[in-house]
DNA sequence: ACCTATTCATAATG
DNA sequence: TCATTATGAATAGGT
């Protein structure tokens, strides 16, 4: 159709292509959008040109991914499949991960013993000894060093008011400041006895040590 | 084209629109053929008919996934973007627990103590010793079982022999039977030095209790 | 499935 | 990209 018939094949004159391409992407989507209302069918038309440009059609009574997506129920073909699958497979992978994790805090906190053999009893046992070791000494390292740094507040605090004192009843030396003194005092205390204070955690920390996370 | 112009609008009569999708059906397969190769482009047609029958087409220089993909690319949409969506956070939620999980492990292993507050470790400390001794005493549980076990076994086979030289004896008053009697005394002490053997397990368990398991 | 009158698409051109 | 037009292609309706 035109002024004489031309033979198919790829048009080597760029810009003539360019023309025959515009003219003819039109031509199609009048076809589709012609059967689609004719024939009440579901057509999806995808096209790239040479140079990219991209172009489409879709029924209107629908839209491209359902068209795709019967597209893969009739073909078969389950085009993320693969994607899909390895995404599964990771997951399963983590859950049973986690599944073992989970099993081993809960036999690191004394529960589901009987899977575990006399062997293995020994040695968590001996992890569970070296553990408690460490977060003794940790516990006990932190509340030393807390301690101290307590010990210096309190004297730089004490130095600091006396030195104010000092300075004070050189300034004036009728003037009573004995409360400052007290007051002081109580606040420097109070650190001390607050990790005497409970044995058990008022509240559950992030794993809640007492039972398991799930 | 032919015997005078439609209305494009559905035909109802349905053999009529039967035979029409036929007919435009290879239209447009042999537009999209010609486009193809005239036009050096990549075309994708997917088509179904009102009786749901499927018809497609493809450039032969490539693939309906991957023009999809390139739709894809072209239009900004992620067509599955839902599901992928769903399953990676799924994801990011178990390697997410499985952190924590793997944190909690260390922590009740004595390490990445520097974390916890003077609380924390009470809990665990407290936590540790309550473990320790549920191990000990399923540890003691469990050995005092399997000696009772081996005691029982010790006498049965010890009553056994018994009688089975007294039998012999009634037999034949002069035969020496004495090794059998320091082989099986042997075999059934075995048993009990087994416990004590080692403190520490020879080879690691399953999650190696004394390492993290990565 | 085939035929063919007729309409439509488009190649060539400006 | 737009308009024109001659020409071959597509196809509606009938067999």
């Amino acid at each position: 159709m035109g002024r004489g018939r031309i033979e198919i094949k790829k048009i080597e004159n760029s810009t003539t292509r360019q023309v025959t391409y515009s003219k003819r992407r039109l031509g199609i989507m009048k076809k589709a959008k012609e059967l689609t209302v004719l024939c009440d069918a579901e057509v999806s038309v995808l096209m790239f040109s040479s140079t990219g440009k991209f172009a489409d059609y879709c029924s209107p009574s629908t839209n491209t991914k359902s068209i795709m997506d019967r597209y893969q129920q009739a073909t078969g073909i389950d085009l993320w499949k693969d994607q899909f699958e390895k995404m599964q497979n990771t997951l399963r992978r983590l859950e049973e991960t986690n599944r073992k994790l989970r099993k081993e805090i809960r036999q690191r906190m004394g529960e589901d013993l009987d899977e575990l053999s006399i062997k293995e009893m020994r040695g968590l046992e001996q992890s569970l000894d070296e553990t408690l070791m460490n977060v003794r000494q940790r516990k006990y390292h932190v509340i030393t060093t807390q301690t101290d740094t307590y010990k210096k507040k309190l004297k730089s605090t004490h130095e600091a008011h006396r030195s104010l004192l000092r300075e004070l009843e050189m300034k004036d030396e009728q003037q009573d400041y004995g409360f400052v003194t007290e007051d002081a005092l109580a606040i420097v205390n109070e650190g001390a006895p607050m990790f005497a204070l409970r044995v058990q955690p008022s509240q559950p920390n992030l794993f809640g040590f007492g039972g398991p996370m799930i």
